[in-house]
This record gives structure tokens, sequence and C-alpha cells, in this order.
DNA sequence: CAGCTTACATACGCCCACGTATGGTACTGA
DNA sequence: TCAGTACCATACGTGGGCGTATGTAAGCTG
């Protein structure tokens, strides 16, 4: 007895660590112990599940953590360092590389792609703008930062992980120091 | 009468739009307008075209770029400038992310990757090194550098030419500010 | 011009994945 | 207890890709 959470959750591990092309239904079937029958009661046909792994992606790795952020509340600063310790914990870049590389041939993943960053970067050039950056500077480090947030914590070697939040701390000191403050980063 | 550079010159057209799974023998053969038995005559099997793409990619997109931005020279900034150029022009972040997707679940890949993410990181790593940083905001800005090049091209949503270029810049100015300069990026 | 090599074309067997059809079992309400 | 539904197993047809076997035409080479 599988629930359709069942297979998108196994669909979602496999998403992370192949890509897409590893997402097949007998595979996942197998993962699970249990015949495609079950799939296709579950789900209209393969289509049908990588749709609906877009909307998990795009609900928890760019809504939720959107949403826990408010929740907590803090600084502008404190609130961009909450969604970068958010982004870790959930693996979150790990499904950003394999769904980009997804989304340069397919106009589905593509599209929510395109939803998610325009929302990443609207809500990061707002604590960005809180800081007091206009014009260019806005759109740099608004740039830089969820790009940086999105992909690197699965894209260079990682280093070890107390190495790695303070490299992020600092990366964070440096995006989000004024041009006339001293010593940061 | 196709040489094996007609054949890896597709696969990599291939590769940059849609990812490893899109470069199997019989389509780039229809894609040639020639049959399979070309590519078994120039190629053992398609993981030998696969290892050769692998070869092209770390000797075009790394060590040619270093190579071009010694030979034009120039103060550390304005070769850091030339590496973003180049990358630009080159469409090598749309390789990256390609490559990357591919190693997430292929030892050679990730081989290939690995060396790779080294090679650059040491060389920009010099460059910031000149430029008088140390320590943790030496590793920072290297980061940072290596991960924006090598990738943001082709992820964020593109500005047009222009924009593109002055966001670049700005990037550049806020990463290679000292801290106790005045009114950058 | 016979014979060898180059550079393909064609045909085949294999495997794997998709989606469908069909059948089975266990529970559920009347 | 019996129909009905939820959930799954199994078997099948189809298609695409891989690699190999074999054929073949064109160009040297002596």
């Amino acid at each position: 007895m599988r629930s359709p959470e069942d297979w998108l959750k196994q669909a979602l591990v496999i998403l992370r660590r192949e890509g897409v092309e590893g997402v097949r239904v007998e595979r996942l079937a197998r993962d699970l112990s249990i015949s495609k029958g079950s799939f296709y009661w579950h789900f209209r046909d393969r289509s049908d599940l990588l749709g609906r792994m877009l909307d998990y992606w795009d609900s928890e790795m760019t809504g939720a953590i959107i949403e826990e952020t408010e929740r907590k509340g803090g600084t502008p600063v404190q609130r961009l360092w909450t969604i970068m310790t958010t982004v870790r914990r959930r693996h979150a870049a790990d499904f950003d590389v394999a769904v980009r590389a997804w989304a340069a041939f397919d106009r589905t993943a593509a599209k929510v792609v395109k939803r998610v960053d325009a929302r990443r970067l609207d809500f990061v050039r707002s604590r960005f703008r809180e800081l007091g950056f206009r014009g260019r500077a806005l759109d740099t480090r608004t740039r830089l930062f969820v790009h940086y947030v999105s992909t690197e914590p699965s894209i260079l070697p990682r280093p070890p992980a107390a190495e790695g939040e303070k490299l992020a701390r600092a990366a964070l000191s440096l995006l989000t120091a004024r041009p006339d403050d001293q010593g940061q980063g």
C-alpha cells in the first residue's frame, strides 16, 4: 500500500542524485519493491509525476523557505542568513542543479524555473533594498546572492561543514557590506 | 566523409542544449545525415565519445581560457575581467551546467569536474592574492568569483547583453574592492 | 588490375522503458 | 454475503538505443 507521496519522495531522491533522466517508472518501482501497476494507479503517466515534482520543488524549495524566513523574522541580514542555512539544511542546491539542467531541454521545467527565479530575486532584492542598496548595486548584490545560495553548495568542492558555514557567513558579510563600511569579509 | 571532430562538435552542441542524456549515437547520426557505421569507425563506443567530450571541456573551457588570459596580460583585475568576457563569449557556463549535472551520477565526469574546479580556483585565487587578499577574505572572493563566472550566465534570467556586461563589471568591482575602498559596485 | 584499407551502410539481436490490458485480492458498506 | 471499489501484480505490445556482424564502394598501391 503505497501512497503517491511515497512515489514522489523516491522520485525526488533520484532527481537529486541523478537528475531527471534517472527518474524512470520501473526503476522507482524496483526501489520501492512494488510493481508498476501501483504507479499507474496513482499517476496518469510519467510526465504527470514529473509535473508534480516540479510543483513540489517550487513550493518546498522556494515558498516554504521564504515563509520560514519571514516567520523567524529579524533584521534583513538575519533573514538572508536564515535563507542560507535553510537552503543548506534542505540540500536545496542539489535540486536546483538537477532542475536547471532539466529546464535546459524541457519547456515545463523552464517555466517553473523562471517563476522560481523571479520569486527568489524579488524576495532577496527587497532585503537588500531595506539595507539601503539602490540601482546597479542592488541588482548586483541580489543576483550574486541568489545565484550563490541557489547552487554553490552543490557545485564547488564542499569544505567541511564548519568551514562551509564560515565561508557562507563571510560571503554574506561581503555582499551586505556598504562600500563605506570597514573591515568586512 | 566525417571526421571524429564532426561527431564531437555535434555531441557538444547537444550536450550544451540537452545534457548528456541527449547525446545518443543514433541521434547524432541523424543530425549529421550519416549512419552509425561511421560513428563506430571513429569511436570505440558511446562512452569513448563521452570521455573525449570531457577532455574537450577541460581543455577548451578551462585550459584555453586561462592561457588566453595570461597571453592578454594586464593587471589582476583586468585578467579577471578577461576571464568573464571569454567565458561569456564561449557560452562556457552552458557546458558547465550540463557537465555538473552529468557529474552528479558519473564518476568519470565527477573526476574531471574536480580537477577543473581545482585549476580554476587556483588561478583565480592567485589573482586575488595579488590584489592583497588573504585568509578567509581570499577564499570567499575566490569561491564567489569562480562560482559566479562558471554558471551564472546560464542560470539566472539573462538580461540583454549590454546590461549583462554592466552587471558583470559591477560584480567584479564588488568582489575586488578592498574593504577600505570607496563607492564601488 | 588484384588486393588491401578506409569509410561508411544495413541488418540484426538485445535490453530497457513506456503505457495498457487484464486479472486478482482485500476491504467496505448495504 | 455479495457487489463494488481501492490497490496492486503480471503480461504484453511497442519503440528506441546500443553494439556487432556483415556488406560494399572508393581510393590507393604495387
